[in-house]
DNA sequence: CAAGCGTGGAC
DNA sequence: TGTCCAAGCTT
């Protein structure tokens, strides 16, 4: 048994949340649309508009029969709403390639538009109960502290799976409960800011905590500064086409008065670029 | 592969 | 206040 399982399973047990997609018969779609929306979006966000969601398009075949601009709607303020595009693009594929059922096979789902090595097997293992390493950014932090003593994960790669998969058990459901559960302490224990290593079920054979807590430097990305931003641009325009309720608008009646026309019109171009905004005849519009 | 992509809460 | 961070993906 890989050293971190056991710890990580009896920790679990008592730690985990209790989560509407941990519910048992939470469904594959749930678990996809779950993740989809989970994608750089905190959970406590994301669990209100889920349900919503799931309401509205309880099938992968429900959502594909909507237009892409009801999704966008749908997606409100949860952020990089070109996921919103790609879950409808998604639902089209899983209609027509898969009958309206939610593949199982991890590449059968990478195949899917907006899915990656993380979503493609969450869905497999979650859902679907199979053997696979998931590793999102919390699993990366924590088997870089636990295991190579690091303060931070290094620039991810095909290593972070191997690294995952040389922790798993080798009984699927176990497997799945260590995936979930290194994620879990990820986000409540050992988290990026101010770790609880008090707390925490690996303290004892944590490389990073045997070594003093050595300040290994950090190979992360510094995220670019929002405000007066390109993206910042991109959400007011996608955020008024949302509301309003014509549902097309005259490209001169979109933010007439942001501060930098060139960075309005440069932000309408790219939405139109990324298929999020419709333009024809003069008028704005989500797409059709 | 490094960059680009929203939004809001915590400190 | 500004900065960091959040179950990533595509190009």
């Amino acid at each position: 048994m890989p050293a971190l399982a056991d710890p990580l399973i009896a920790w679990y047990a008592d730690a985990a949340r209790d989560l509407p997609w941990r519910r048992p018969g939470f469904g594959a779609w749930g678990t996809l649309v779950s993740e989809f929306m989970l994608q750089q979006t905190p959970v406590a966000r994301v669990i209100p508009h889920l349900e919503a969601w799931l309401m509205r398009w309880p099938t992968p075949t429900d959502l594909a029969a909507a237009a892409p601009a009801d999704a966008v709607r749908q997606w409100a303020n949860l952020g990089y709403p070109r996921r919103a595009l790609w879950l409808h693009r998604a639902a089209v594929e899983i209609r027509d390639r898969h009958d309206g059922v939610v593949p199982r096979d991890v590449d059968a789902l990478l195949a899917l538009t907006g899915i990656g090595d993380y979503t493609a097997r969450a869905v497999a293992v979650f859902a679907y109960g199979d053997r696979h390493p998931v590793v999102d950014t919390n699993t990366r932090r924590v088997l870089a502290r636990a295991v190579d003593g690091r303060a931070q994960p290094g620039a991810p790669g095909k290593r972070d799976l191997a690294a995952m998969a040389a922790q798993l058990p080798a009984d699927d459901a176990a497997a799945a409960v260590v995936n979930a559960a290194a994620m879990e302490l990820g986000a409540l224990v050992c988290t990026a800011r101010s770790p609880r290593c008090e707390d925490c079920p690996l303290a004892g054979r944590c490389t990073w905590r045997a070594a003093g807590y050595p300040d290994t430097g950090d190979a992360r990305r510094k995220q670019a500064r929002y405000e007066g931003s390109d993206r910042q641009a991109r959400g007011a325009v996608l955020k008024r086409l949302r509301e309003d309720t014509a549902h097309a608008l005259p490209q001169d009646a979109v933010l007439p008065d942001w501060p930098d026309a060139r960075q309005r019109d440069r932000a309408i171009d790219s939405l139109v670029a990324d298929g999020l905004v419709e333009a024809e005849d003069g008028l704005l519009r989500l797409p059709r």
